[in-house]
DNA sequence: ATCAACCTTAGACTATACTCTACTGTTGCT
DNA sequence: AGCAACAGTAGAGTATAGTCTAAGGTTGAT
């Protein structure tokens, strides 16, 4: 696939996912028997990881983050050990902001009570 | 409070708080009665706002959105109705954001799995 | 052969949210 | 009066995450 087709895929601009392999996040591969050219080629995992990386960013993970965490899945770079540690890392980090999601919610409904009864 | 007082309170620093001012979050009063000086002074509520800044934003919202919810919280500039779309709005918001987390977190206790039974 | 539609790179530009610096003035203690 | 510790403003600088432009080369259909 050339980026245009990743991009219509994914729904990320081509730009973007320029920006995110010069960012580590994925990597296209060069066809050395094509020497006309220097286009890169993505897989689907590519495909799969730059969906990843959408739903990862919603939900407030830093390009850094995201990086460890496709590492920890699709790299060879750390032991099962490590590996286990950033994933288990950033779960505890998902019910860091659930909890405080919760307050949040919490705190908006408070303010909702508040207005209805006129006490602001 | 004058804003240092402020700072040690909220564990935010004085150019924060001041940051936070040009932006229209809080807004300190200036003491008429003393010509000498143009200190802005501060109270409770401030230090409320600013705690409830903190816990907005590390949520994930916006200084925007966060202006819009102390709007309709301490502001008269919006009808009772306008504030309760607003806060909807926002816990709307946060609904989603969890819906996100939650899939994140499965996603990644998938990636755990994968992991432990040498799958990638 | 030409032309639209692709591809690449380097680098400039934007928005958000700070963070810091420089400079100046004020307060309060000794 | 001197001085540290505070206050204010303007504006520059930083980090993150894109977003866009310019300039050039390639491909594929006509």
């Amino acid at each position: 696939m050339l980026i245009n087709e990743v991009s219509k895929k994914t729904g990320i601009s081509a730009h973007t996912i320029r920006f995110y392999e010069k960012s580590g996040l994925i990597e296209g591969k060069r066809n050395e028997s094509v020497k006309s050219n220097n286009y890169y080629h993505y897989d689907d995992i590519t495909v799969e990881k730059l969906e990843f990386i959408s739903d990862a960013k919603s939900v407030g993970f830093t390009i850094r983050e995201i990086g460890q965490m496709i590492d920890a899945w699709y790299n060879k770079k750390y032991s099962k050990k490590q590996k286990l540690e950033i994933l288990d890392d950033k779960l505890n980090s998902l019910e860091q902001k659930m909890k405080e999601i919760r307050q949040m919610k919490k705190q908006i409904l408070q303010f909702k009570e508040d207005v209805v009864n006129d006490r602001c």
